[in-house]
DNA sequence: CAATAAATCACTCAAAAGTATGAACGAATT
DNA sequence: AATTCGTTCATACTTTTGAGTGATTTATTG
């Protein structure tokens, strides 16, 4: 590409040569020609060959988030309860407000696998709904 | 910045000239310079002057927020995300544990309503599922 | 070693939750 | 009078959740 437009432009100012008659001592005319011509190649060559460059802007969102730094997971409920440690991370996840999917994904288990563990944490805490079972794991202080 | 590329080049083309002899009928060469020059300056100009693609990325940050016990509703959270206090009580209602058909007998209106709400709220809260919203509706400090 | 608990998963069925769309109505606002 | 908003409700449909049952595997423990 850049060789044929070397050739071409070579051609014209050639052309340009005999049909005009420039002087070989005006050359700043052909200086000028090429040096417009290659940077408007240069700028084009540029823009198709680089890879685009990309400015990537941070923006933060604020996030607002409760921590309570002095909670300790009531080990007298678990084992009164016998929740075992694979429910209560059930349960904390779905505190977090996973699906059951989702939960199953982070956890490298099945949904069947995870529907079974629910179902045996709704029984140990005497529950029905997810929304109840989160509700009674914070007031028995066995999830945050 | 060009013209003063240009003056650069012509001086250093006239310097050559002159101090080794080049003659006038090989302005081939001046030519193949001066082409190369301003290539390069058109990918430097290119590269300099395009406007970057602009990447925005969006960060979560964590703020501490400490829990009062005395809860007030946060009034700004509400009209900022136009939540209506018909669906204030939903949510409410959802953090309690209550099923949509409880929610419903308890407010004296549909399932579809209150299924409409729910639905509504979703979207202010940008979650997906109730789990979430109660989550969301503490964590903004709308519900306690 | 046998008993037990925990974890895994499948299957089915039913209930609940959620989406999408449209619509009706009254109160407040323009 | 026209418009906007909140509330109400319906229909239709999809997805998720949950109950119930049964089965296998692995680790622990009496």
């Amino acid at each position: 590409m850049y060789a044929i437009a070397m050739a071409v432009l070579l051609l014209f100012l050639r052309t340009l040569e005999y049909k005009f008659l420039i002087l070989q001592n005006e050359f700043g005319l052909y200086i000028g020609i090429t040096a417009l011509f290659f940077t408007i190649l240069g700028i084009w060559a540029s823009n198709k060959l680089t890879t685009p460059k990309v400015k990537t802007v941070i923006v933060e969102k604020e996030i607002l988030v409760q921590k309570r730094l002095d909670f300790i997971v009531n080990e007298e409920e678990l084992s009164k309860r016998k929740i075992s440690k694979r429910e209560l991370e059930v349960l904390e996840l779905m505190a977090n407000g996973l699906s059951n999917q989702e939960i199953a994904s982070r956890l490298f288990v099945s949904l069947n696998t995870v529907k079974t563990h629910s179902s045996n944490l709704f029984q140990k805490l005497e529950v029905k709904r997810r929304t109840q079972a989160i509700e009674t794991g914070k007031k028995i202080g066995i999830i945050e």
